[in-house]
Formats: C-alpha cells, sequence, structure tokens
DNA sequence: CTTTGCAAAGAGGTTTGTCCACTGTGGCGC
DNA sequence: GCGCCACAGTGGACAAACCTCTTTGCAAAG
C-alpha cells in the first residue's frame, strides 16, 4: 500500500468536495484537460483526489450542472467540445423563482443582441454571413409552420451572436434566447401569418444591415425587430386571456407564504 | 406479470436524479417554494420522491451548483433570499477551458453595462441613486489603497446594474462581473495613481449623468469608461510581463502517468 | 477476406448501511 | 434569571455492493 499520498491534511478545513471541483479546475489551468478530452474514471479519479468515490462523484455532478463536464453512461465523463455554452437551466430557476416578466426577457435580449448585431456588423466572417442568410430564407420558407419558423429563428440569432466573433456575449445570447424558446414553443401557435411576415422581413433587413458592415443600421434593426417581438406576444396574451390555458397543474404560480 | 401496479411503481424509467431536479423545480413551480424558504429534510424527500438519500444528494448537489439552493451543514438546505444570482464559475471554467481574452471580457462588459447604464438614467430610483452616489464618494476616499479602491469600484457597477430595475440585466453583470473580479484582485496593486483617479472621476460622471436622467449621456460615460479602462489594463499587462498567459504545455493530452 | 453477432470488460448510475460533524434548541444546574 | 451543555436533527462523507449501458475485440458465419 503506497501511502504519502499528496494531499491528506487538509481534508477536514475545506468540503471534500470542493476538492474535487479545485482538482478537475487545476488540471484544467494546467492544461492537462482541454475541450474534447475524457476525464480519468470516477474510482482513478477517487484515488487521484484521495477521496471516496461518491464524493468523487458529487463533485462531478456539480461540475455537469455547471455545463464543464458532461457524463456518458457506460464509456466516461468528458468535457464538452465545440463552442463554449452556458446552461440554461440555472436562468430558467430564477425566472421561477422571482418571477421575471416576457417585457424584461426582451429587454434583456436587446441589450446583448444588438450590441452582437453591431460587432457582427464589424467583423462577421463570410461563412457566417453564409449561415445567417441561409436561416433568413429558411424563415421565409416555413412562415406556415410556426413551429419551424421558430426554430429558424432561434437559429438565425444565434449566428448572429456567433458572428460577433465575442464567445462571451455569444455564450450569453445563448442563455438567454433558450429562456425566451423555452416560454415561446408552447404559444408558437398563436403567431399569425402576418406577424411571421413581418418577422421574416425583419430578420432579412438585419441580415443585409451586416452584410453591409452598418453598425449603426444593424444595431438599429435588430433593436426594432425585438421590440416589434415583444409587442406582437403581448397582443398574443391579451387575445388569449381568461381561463383557458394550461393544460394541467402547472397553472398557479401564485406565492402563498 | 401485471405491468402497472398503482401501488408499487419505482423510478426505473427515467434518470433518479433528473427526478430529484424535477420534483424540485415542481415544487418551485407549484409556488410551495420561494426565496427563503428550507427543503425538506434529505431524508425526507428520498421518501417523497422515491429514491435512496445519496441520489437526492446529487440533485441538490447539482442544484447547488446553479445556484437554485444553498445547503448549510447542520442546519438544512435552503433556496437562497435576496435578489436573483447567477453562479459565476460556470463562466470561470469556460473562460479557463477556451482562453476568453480580456478583450472579449471588456466588450462583454461594455454591450452589457451601457446597457444597464441607459437603463438606470431612465427608470434608477432614489434608493439606487444613492447607493451609487455613496459608492463613488468611497471611490474618491480610497484612491491610495487599490485593493479597496477595487471593491468599490465592483460596487458601483452593481449598483447601476441593480438601477437598471432588470433582474436578467442585473444578473448578468453581476456574473461578468466577477469574471473581471476574479482576475484583477490579483493584479489590481499595479494599478497607478492616475489611473484611479480618472477611474474615479469616470464613474463620478456617470452617475451624474444617470442622475440627470440623460440615457444617452449615461450610456456615453459607462462606454468611455470601459474603455479606458481596458488600454489601462493592456498598459498595465505591457509593461509587468511581456508575455505570460497560455500554459506552457498545453500540448500533451496524453495521460503519461 | 469481409461482415455479423455476441460476450466480456470497463464505465457511470443507484442503492443500502453506517458513521461523522455541525447547528439549533431546550433543559438543567448554578 | 442566566449561562452552559447535552440532545436531536441535519447535511457530509465513506464503504461495499450491484445494475445498466457502452465499447471493443474476437470468433463464427458468409
Amino acid at each position: 500500500m503506497p501511502t504519502a499520498l499528496p494531499n491528506r491534511m487538509p481534508k477536514q478545513t475545506e468540503g471534500s468536495t470542493e476538492q474535487v471541483i479545485a482538482h478537475v479546475r487545476g488540471l484544467i489551468d494546467r492544461g492537462q484537460l482541454t475541450p474534447g478530452d475524457r476525464l480519468p474514471a470516477e474510482r482513478d479519479l477517487a484515488v487521484q483526489v484521495g477521496v471516496s468515490r461518491p464524493t468523487i462523484r458529487a463533485g462531478l455532478r456539480a461540475l455537469a450542472a455547471m455545463g464543464v463536464v458532461q457524463s456518458r453512461h457506460g464509456s466516461g465523463t468528458y468535457i464538452p467540445d465545440g463552442p463554449p455554452v452556458l446552461g440554461s437551466e440555472p436562468l430558467s430557476f430564477l425566472a421561477a423563482l422571482h418571477g421575471f416578466t416576457r417585457d424584461e426577457m426582451y429587454e434583456a435580449r436587446r441589450i446583448l443582441e444588438v450590441g452582437a448585431a453591431g460587432l457582427a456588423a464589424e467583423r462577421a466572417l463570410s461563412e457566417h454571413l453564409a449561415t445567417i442568410a441561409e436561416e433568413v430564407s429558411n424563415l421565409f420558407a416555413t412562415m406556415d409552420t410556426p413551429s419551424v419558423f421558430l426554430i429558424h429563428d432561434i437559429r438565425f440569432h444565434r449566428a448572429v451572436a456567433q458572428a460577433s466573433g465575442n464567445p462571451i456575449v455569444a455564450s450569453l445570447v445563448e442563455m438567454v434566447s433558450a429562456l425566451y424558446y423555452e416560454q415561446r414553443r408552447d404559444t408558437a401557435e398563436r403567431a399569425s401569418g402576418r406577424d411571421l411576415r413581418d418577422a421574416a422581413e425583419a430578420h432579412r433587413q438585419i441580415y443585409q444591415a451586416i452584410r453591409a458592415r452598418d453598425v449603426e443600421k444593424a444595431r438599429a434593426t435588430m433593436n426594432l425587430h425585438l421590440l416589434q417581438s415583444s409587442a406582437y406576444q403581448a397582443q398574443e396574451a391579451d387575445a388569449a386571456t381568461p381561463a383557458r390555458t394550461e393544460p394541467s397543474h402547472a397553472a398557479r404560480k401564485r406565492k402563498a407564504r
């Protein structure tokens, strides 16, 4: 039994589960763990860190909840590859807990996406422009099926965020957009054909402004688009007001302290 | 074998740990769990959900990592009270994994905080103005101690974000600012006295624009302040160490153990 | 030689059982 | 009446299993 483990003493001063997170963080900072890599097996990690396997699992579970790692049953625990992504569940929980309104969400989207559109107009690469253009055409092609339209709507805004060239901004846009999508997919059918046509046209104008490298126009068109979308949805909500909506027990959300 | 027994229905069907998260989510959506409340004890939750206690712990650990709940040893697990907060660790891990640059971080801050400053100029309440003003005076009072100056710097920007009246925007600002603070507190001492004086003056101008309800000026002064801060820090970095960012041995991916 | 099928190894997922550390509170002694 | 302390309840951690899924490689069939 080879003893003399490197970390044996500070078990009590700090939580063991934070040791796991710190250990993984150390591996990342040291460059020994990059996107796409597989982490050591839980049983091996338990030996390395000097804690039990359930503790390792607790730490990995926390990292998975943060989106840092991703466990695949039977295969291993990996660091997600591809563009950086921030989980949207925390924001979703916050929305449920604090009762964020639709207007607040659209306002946050406006701030983020207007900025992203401005950056995209400055530095979008040709591949980004191609992706954006494709989604614009997809929007026009699916105006008759709101549920599919919504998917391309999301992809358009994601593409613009990517084109901003700033991964932090792109991640934030993605996070807030996910919240919008989550709320929207249930009510997408309410959208009128005219609204969808207006929306598609608005997206086209945003694309053209970005393509023309017109920063101010890109910001202005994106701002207008989101303001109009917010207004449309408010109208829909007004139209479909009273006792009609939720299929089951998800209806009442009143606070009863 | 009779399959659908109402009495005996274990959790074989789907991931047990997601059941825990879904259960808590259900409690929140149903309004039975609001900020400040205490969750049932782990042993009780295990009975309610129908899984074992370690599974409950795994779910709660994930929720804690998302910032949804907060466990206090010996007391219980609570839903955090106060303003909504998004954890900053996920963003910190993303920064370490994908090598976010300081410029990208300042750019994200600029987009968010310029928007927040504009909203604050529109609708800041008197209490918000008072907090902002106090931090401005604190900045001028602590120009000789950079580490303390940094604290009030953070508090000023947090106060502006709060004054925006949009909790989503405030949370996002907080998250990105935390990343800045984490990187900054180690190098705060490098700041020159002149830079701190300029920074304090910039904050004062932002405050005055917000107080005057001048939306455009609030946005412009905040934008300028963050651009200048970014430039200052770039100078500091150049002066201190010509090149020191990437981990030297980030190449080896093979486990050589 | 290629393709298909399956079994074994290895990975994460879950459970049961036990003990430890901390917190809050109420009762006991002073 | 006041302060100290023990107790019950809570989260934290460890251990030893067992299960399910994925991967992989080898053998049998074509």
